[in-house]
DNA sequence: TCATTAAGTTTCGAGTCGATACTATATGAT
DNA sequence: ATCATATAGTATCGACTCGAAACTTAATGA
């Protein structure tokens, strides 16, 4: 029986590994992934350099390099915001989109989660989402969570819903991306 | 209801920067308490470059660097070994003993685990070990597990046990220690 | 004895990463 | 309106990782 920190950390090993592989075989570090996935995922006020940065752990400075390099290999692509000339928005390119699904048609890890069979995928993600939780909140880092999940959010009725911070309307799409200002609503149906 | 894959990214995420911050603080990369921790966890045939390249997914040119920055900061020592000139044993020095359970007990994942209440843990563990077992045997990477879930482990009455590929006996403390030869035994009791 | 293999080291180039200094745009208080 | 301050991002530096390739030394085997 190995303890958890030591599971989590082998696991991350052969994810890195796999990452370095597959993010290599294109030219590119596991951080350029990593960046790519989550513009993949995020919605529209989240898709900036600063909002990268806090949802990967790493400096403005980092993360300033590595855009530099997405926007180099045709991956991605700058625009400056409309309203706040400090802002830049970044799009991903189809090139960066391909990219994206070959990786992870590739990646062994999910294919491992694959065979895992329903039941113990959903007490693992169980088990694995209150553990995140539970470290983001001592780790006082953001939760980066789905719009849907958020305290801001607001269900109209039907299929309409609206972001409290903002007041915009939201899409059934719109709910499911990931967002900088997501906050937890305070437990409610979680487990704990 | 995030994805698993999502789900160990983020909790990989937290578990990097988390690290980053600890090591930093000695002025070490997270890599290099990586090495500490295995030397800290691995048996006496496990203490080598090559077994620590494995287990982290390294080369040896990369092992080699971190290994003598390491030595720089008299955290571990080297020494040849006896009988094969080519290969180095590494010692870890108490200073890195020292630094590994300051780390350890600073850390803020180690706390979130703690807080998750034993069924939760051990559910939790189960699912992680699953999923790496299949990982492992996808990603066709060594297992690396403990000496006494391995298949050359042979039991020889009481408290005596042997390894049953150098043939040399092991106590018990030499059985929960992680093995480079590890090779995992043939699903017996584990769940799938 | 000589080729081959294995364990480590060294060096190189691209890149991360934190820190710091910097530019440019917004915001807020007087 | 002005000026201080805060915010988004860029540029540069130094230490380090990492893969690749060349190299050294020691073991192995035909």
């Amino acid at each position: 029986m190995t303890s958890i920190p030591e599971l989590i950390q082998r696991l991350a090993v052969v994810t890195q590994a796999e990452s370095r592989q597959l993010a290599g075989s294109a030219g590119l570090q596991p951080v350029h992934v990593d960046v790519l996935r989550y513009l993949a995922r995020c919605n529209r006020y989240s898709n900036t350099p600063a909002a990268i940065g806090q949802f990967l752990g790493s400096t403005k400075g980092t993360v300033s390099q590595s855009v530099k390099v997405l926007e180099r290999e045709k991956l991605v692509s700058k625009l400056s915001d409309a309203k706040d000339g400090r802002v830049v928005r970044l799009r991903l390119l189809k090139k960066g989109r391909d990219l994206l699904s070959r990786i992870d048609s590739e990646s062994p890890m999910q294919a491992a989660i694959g065979n895992l069979g329903p039941d113990a995928q959903s007490t693992l993600a169980d088990g694995l989402t209150t553990l995140l939780r539970n470290a983001q909140r001592l780790n006082a880092s953001k939760t980066f969570g789905v719009c849907k999940t958020c305290c801001h959010f607001r269900r109209l009725g039907g299929n309409e819903f609206q972001c409290g911070v903002t007041g915009e309307p939201l899409s059934v799409d719109d709910s499911t991306r990931i967002c900088v200002e997501h906050e937890s609503r305070p437990a409610s149906v979680a487990g704990d």
